[in-house]
DNA sequence: AGTATCTATCTGTTTTAAAGATAGATACTA
DNA sequence: TAGTATCTATCTTTAAAACAGATAGATACT
């Protein structure tokens, strides 16, 4: 187990090409870093100076540990820096809980700029269905959350709206539905209706989108999209879950007879107030803030 | 910059969840291992163990600092294995020279196994045009060759068959030459032959392919099958270069009416008796002898 | 309550690392 | 060729650090 002390004069020494030139660079006595260079060497059991000459060279095999050792010095140098980032207040840690509704793709982005900024944090990625958010940040699984704006927040989350997303009701082109110009409540209330809800049961927030009186619900808009393009009934979701579909036209957008306020919903970021977030989380905050989502 | 003690005390205690149990198992005494660790964490300014319950417990940020530190241990590791293979006989760097000619697709499944063996020698391929490979390994750029058979070798070169590759005489598929069923001696020697020749003009072995009095040369085979898949002229070339312009039908062979002996050359692999080979050399020219080239 | 096991800390000893000085060797210069 | 500067290795001395051992206080288990 080499010293660091013994690498940094042998890198030292090999760079400037003379032990005295590298005590020079190292603030230390000529003697300290020959004899660093010969335990190393004693330790090693491997030449790495050629001596015959009157400043030493490297000899092949010291040329190759030298590669070695440059490796060492920089896990360090990340172990340092990784400390030091800790110091400075970045979390080890940091979840982001992304509801599924909520495109990823604008977070994505700032998430390249994120891993060369804090390259030591953590990052966790969940995407819970619809209104888990909330509960994965009020348990402090999640540090920070991007959810479909509510009416009310619990006490102690703070949150700030950050874009908007439109619902559109959809079905297969092969459905009945499809096959109208226009379609009105009466229409819409005659076929099946496919719901998103939540895993908790108290949530209630759902309630208000149904409109016919033939209801499925499913966890996760991604299934009601698979069971739209099968054919089986017709569903309201947001652009982001079924922009892909609609482009290579296994479902279409059904137009409304009447245009409705509700389909256009506010995207929010979330985080609690208790949680302190750290350096990453405050930066990825602030860039939310910066987004324009939808 | 911390001492490889501290991290190994930090590991062994994050491991064994006790300083006690890391002291013995480092056969040190308990206090050394404290003394270890509280000055990690000084120098770090990080944490790294929860002492509020009986038997330290790490903190989160202690967790991912352990990451960076097995980092840092795998490095030594690395840099200790290099220099113990230094020590067992493996050269630093290995050169390797592959005459244009030859196949060097057997080699490469060696080389796959090579670099799992011997992980820290440097590999250097060379592929040289025709015949040069035996000044590099004179020269000492290689350390060991594959080439076709020659017929006296320089003293001092070790030599041993290991396959065989056979010269076809082709040209393009639009060239006069293509469209006869059978092609003799006269019939080639009214079309301009492309030769292969070594940069070293002392070097005569080309001239006993020469059959045609219009007679172009090009130091790479590869050149000169280009220049027929233009439809110019014809060449013997071997197999190893053509194969893939055969199958996909840009080139085609020519019958001969007489089969020429001389058509199938030896595959050699040489080095040097004065350079004494490594034991990545070794074991590569020892694996060489299995192989069946052609 | 008793026992075992844990960590931190103190003490004295040993080991290690550093600086400083010096001698011998090599390159450059006048 | 002699003189000077610069190099490395080695010796000695001194300062620092690492270590084992002992101990005290705390925690878990019986």
């Amino acid at each position: 187990m080499p010293h660091p002390d013994q690498l940094n004069a042998f890198i030292a020494a090999a760079e400037t090409g003379s032990f005295s030139a590298a005590s020079r660079r190292l603030k230390k006595a000529q003697s300290a870093v020959s004899n660093a260079i010969i335990n190393l060497e004693i330790e090693t059991g491997v030449e790495l100076f050629d001596r015959s000459k009157r400043s030493p060279v490297l000899t092949e095999e010291g040329e190759t540990l030298l590669r070695s050792a440059y490796a060492i010095m920089e896990s360090h140098h990340d172990f340092m820096s990784h400390a030091m980032a800790l110091n400075a207040g970045e979390e080890s840690h940091l979840c982001l809980a992304i509801e599924q509704n909520v495109s990823a793709q604008p977070l994505v982005e700032l998430l390249v700029i994120f891993e060369e900024k804090f390259p030591h944090i953590e990052l966790e990625l969940l995407d819970p269905g619809t209104s888990d958010v909330a509960s994965l940040l009020r348990s402090g699984r999640a540090d920070l959350g991007l959810m479909m704006e509510q009416e009310h927040y619990p006490k102690g989350f703070m949150f700030r709206g950050i874009g908007h997303s439109r619902k559109i009701p959809v079905c297969s082109k092969h459905h009945p539905l499809a096959q109208l110009k226009q379609v009105s409540h009466s229409d819409l209330r005659r076929y099946r209706q496919l719901v998103p809800r939540s895993l908790d049961l108290e949530d209630k927030s759902h309630e208000e989108q149904i409109l016919s009186p033939k209801v499925w619900y499913a966890e996760s808009p991604f299934v009601i999209a698979e069971v739209l393009s099968a054919g089986l009934g017709w569903a309201s979701l947001h652009e982001a879950i079924v922009k892909e579909q609609l482009e290579q036209g296994s479902l279409v957008a059904l137009k409304r007879t009447y245009q409705q306020d509700a389909s256009l919903q506010g995207v929010d970021v979330v985080w609690s107030r208790h949680k302190s977030l750290g350096k990453g989380g405050q930066w990825l905050l602030n860039e939310c803030f910066k987004l324009k989502v939808g």
